[in-house]
DNA sequence: ATGCATAATTATGAATTCAAAATCAAGTTT
DNA sequence: AAACTTGATTTTGAATTCATAATTATGCAT
């Protein structure tokens, strides 16, 4: 068994990615879970002794995390844990709705049998799944990259996943709900369906409302 | 011997920002301007010895390029040029489309009266400018950049504002003939009629139109 | 002469060192 | 006692050094 716990532990045996790239993984991980959280000045010492690393990697990670919006760099005072508003995360929940219902789109146009059937098997999947949180939420988010995927344009999913970086740096996990997850499988389904169809204005149409009602949910409009 | 003519010549007098950013926007420009061009190989030692600088900065700004988009890494053997195809840039503009599109619908909805007043300024400003094409240019990117600022949405911003960067790695300048940009003008001042008048829905589809119609003319679609 | 193995060179990735700026602490002055 | 000044400490930003992987060059065998 090679590494149980600590990640940067030993020297990797093979190294499929440098080690910046690492120690980026390792931070947004820390600030995911709120073992940095929003607003925190960023102590590289401490943290170079935490991953037993030089200051170089670690700030060379740093410069990634400030170009995907998760740390604010500031000159001669080093980096902050970014803070995400309210306003934030329904500005960018709108803009992911607009991407991905775009996505779907695209998808319910141009897809190809098999990629249809890809799908839908993950729809399916997801229809099981209803009653366990976790798997539902990663065969959701699953669901979602797919779409993005099969849409075919690699920005446009390039820019979703750092968007879904950011959401994350919000902890309004009460994102979804008891009834609230149950909705969001029957929006699933009505999108599925439209793009099981070839329509495509109703897929994007679905696809944006099924945001749209996420987003009011996550804001704490519903009671 | 001093170097007058490189960029980063002398220590700065007042440092705004830091140095790996003064690097990365030095590299944007050589890139933009083909200095660089696509597929090229980055000569860390060269740009080093160009810039006056160490390769410590100059591997910080190139880490920031890679998350734009405008670099690639690869492991172990530095960083190139990223190749944007015609693939590419269509679906850039496509993109770019989609926010700007949503951005106009929005200031359509919500713009204050001083804010549109602020717009029309501006537009008025590009109807002289039809004859002369920098300017013409300037004024237009600065129109556009306004409708997002209006918006109010910072992340779109900064999506738009890294997707034109991209767009800047394709020299197809031929993007605006000489038709196209009288076109160009006569699109503009729909959508501003579509603001002015609160016309939200109006508002999104002739933006959007206007940059089908960009997309067409720098595929090369139109004759 | 061609192909392979091995040595020399070069470039990358990371650690360390150095300089300057900012923060913190203490002491003095008003 | 409060505020300002001055000095010590900490921390950032950048240069330099070091180790290792990759490339090129050289020599040997076939």
């Amino acid at each position: 068994m090679p590494d149980p716990s600590a990640a940067a532990s030993s020297k990797p045996l093979l190294s499929p990615r440098a080690l910046y790239q690492e120690v980026a993984e390792q931070l947004r991980q820390q600030i995911f879970s709120r073992t940095l959280h929003p607003g925190d000045w960023i102590d590289e010492q401490k943290l170079t002794a935490e991953f037993g690393i030089s200051r170089t990697p670690l700030r060379e990670a740093l410069k990634v995390l400030a170009a995907e919006g998760l740390v604010t760099m500031k000159l001669r005072r080093g980096a902050y844990v970014t803070e995400v508003s309210a306003d934030d995360v329904a500005q960018v929940y709108h803009l992911m709705g607009l991407l991905e219902a775009d996505a779907a789109g695209q998808v319910a146009r141009h897809a190809s049998a098999a990629q249809r059937a890809q799908l839908q098997a993950l729809h399916d999947k997801l229809e099981k799944q209803v009653r366990q949180r976790d798997a539902f939420f990663a065969t959701n988010e699953a669901w979602h990259l797919l779409v993005l995927e099969l849409a075919g344009n690699r920005w446009a999913m390039q820019m979703v996943q750092d968007l879904r970086k950011v959401m994350k740096l919000n902890r309004q996990l009460s994102l979804f709900k008891q009834g609230r997850l149950a909705q969001s499988l029957d929006e699933h389904r009505a999108v599925m369906a439209a793009i099981q169809a070839g329509q495509s204005d109703a897929a994007r149409r679905l696809m944006q409302q099924h945001f749209e009602n996420g987003v009011s949910a996550a804001a704490g409009a519903a009671p």
